[in-house]
DNA sequence: CCTTATCGTTGACCGGATCAACGGTATCAG
DNA sequence: CTGATACCGTTGATCCGGTCAACGATAAGG
């Protein structure tokens, strides 16, 4: 409703040209694409009743049970207090537990709910299809592609975030 | 005593493992690539005492002379609004120069100055070296391969906003 | 002439992110 | 054991940028 960022406003004009020297920045090209991305996921994700942030935290717990919330936070490059209403709105709905650490009583170790495990499966389903959206034009040899390059820059500029090993799809 | 204290350094790695779930996205990476270029971008730009919105300005005036503001917000996706600020800081420093339009005395054609031609060329050599940073570990071949992908999905999704030929570096 | 629409501008509004402070807890020095 | 210090999660205040509504000036059309 808000927002009008959508790409898909029928027929545009075609005089919206951006500069070349812009087009021409694979860089810039890039950061585009990804917040038309962004924007179509928390669209999408939204209409299921999730926040990006939601998908987020619930996906980390998906892989890894028991987390603290520091780490959680860390993780998604969150501050704290933010993660704070995330979870709030998790665990209203029984998607999360928090339960206090018995070795250390500050902190909450958070963890899904089989039911959030349930409803994981459903905005992973989304997001999915949000990504294929944007993959579109693209066969699959020309996103394999895509994505070890992508995945390269990745492992440059985060290294640690992805494993060393593979991380093919 | 000791200043432990850990900032989100966002060029050095924080060592914290996202969702492998989140790592196989490609639109994912491309979103997160496109962000931290985009960081790194404002931080270097705005050292020279520009923002990212002065930059895309000045380039889209570098490229065609007079521009009403309603056409530069649009090809810019601002709103108006926002636009009036920016043109202030830029006219301010004899960058840009806004003349009614005789034609329609409603419009503004914005135009550059020789000093803002001048400009241009010392922002865009830092957009350039941002990038460069950003691709770097890239040989030649694959950035070209890289461009020539994401500026495929760019004219499937912002058609219009590239030219149908080849925006070949 | 009067009505309606567009342009650039201003100012108010709103949401999200950032930061400081708090109670509760762990750790360590003495 | 006691006290000092640091960390955890939580709350509330603050700040900032984008969004939106309203305005004067101008244009176009009946």
């Amino acid at each position: 409703m808000s927002t009008q960022i959508t790409p898909e406003t029928p027929s545009a004009g075609p005089s919206l040209r951006l500069p070349k020297e812009l087009l021409q920045n694979t860089a810039f090209l890039v950061a585009r694409l990804g917040y038309g991305f962004k924007v179509r996921a928390i669209a999408a994700v939204e209409e299921a009743g999730f926040s990006l942030y939601d998908y987020s935290v619930l996906a980390l717990l998906g892989e890894e049970a028991r987390k603290a919330q520091a780490t959680i936070a860390d993780a998604l490059m969150l501050d704290r207090s933010q993660l704070v209403g995330i979870l709030d709105g998790l665990e209203e709905r029984g998607l999360v537990e928090r339960k206090r650490d018995p070795n250390d009583r500050r902190r909450h170790l958070v963890s899904l709910t089989a039911d959030g495990r349930q409803q994981l499966g459903r905005v992973r389903a989304i997001v999915a299809e949000v990504q294929d959206e944007l993959l579109a034009p693209l066969d699959a040899k020309s996103r394999e592609t895509l994505h070890g390059l992508v995945l390269e820059l990745t492992r440059h500029h985060y290294p640690g975030c992805v494993g060393g090993s593979n991380g093919d799809a």
